[in-house]
DNA sequence: AACTATTTATAAGA
DNA sequence: TTCTTATAAATAGTT
């Protein structure tokens, strides 16, 4: 969006790539949590990495809860703390969950 | 951000907060899939609003179908089609989902 | 639902 | 890789 427009394509270079990503993960998780805030609504943003890293963040109004008694156990876990395990089957298999932000 | 800065609380005026619900939804929306798509991400998006409508943004490379996967039809279905609708423990039960944009 | 004046996000560069 | 900054994009207030 700045020094020049960009293509709505999937960028190539893994360097560019890599540091879009975190720029643009960081916008819209501020974003997220901007809206929540402003409208009072409830929101959830689950971010795959293409390696399979899961960045989570989820207001606790209700709808983080909820879908935490919706799946269950067996299946997958949502934890709050760092450095907590993800267990689904595959493929998400074992993903760690980067808790990045937490609203409230 | 425009024609002022904006104060990072809840809207009070209900008027104001829907305009800037729709408003934000959308850009968050867009800033999801161009994430996606220059970063080769997968990402899903829920956005309850304070009235229970959900939102839903999903991309279909792996997280939208495994999180389908992960969560028993006894609990809570995703469906694609317009108007479908969700079924969940309170407090979202039957809660219509809004496909407001399906990736791929 | 359109329009802009501004703020915000960010691509490229340092 | 963190900081800068020119520019694109989002959007608050308005019409």
């Amino acid at each position: 969006m700045a020094r020049g427009k960009v293509q709505m394509k999937r960028i190539e270079n893994p360097v560019h790539r890599q540091v879009t990503f975190c720029k643009r993960r960081a916008g819209i998780l501020k974003k997220a949590k901007e809206l929540s805030v402003l409208c009072d609504a409830e929101i959830g943003l689950f971010i795959f990495s293409a390696h399979g890293k899961l960045y989570e963040l989820a207001t606790k109004g209700y709808f983080s809860p909820t879908l935490r008694q919706c799946v269950p156990a067996s299946s997958i876990k949502f934890h709050m703390g760092r450095n907590d395990f993800a267990t689904c089957p595959d493929p998400i298999a074992s993903t760690q969950i980067h808790h990045l932000n937490h609203l409230n």
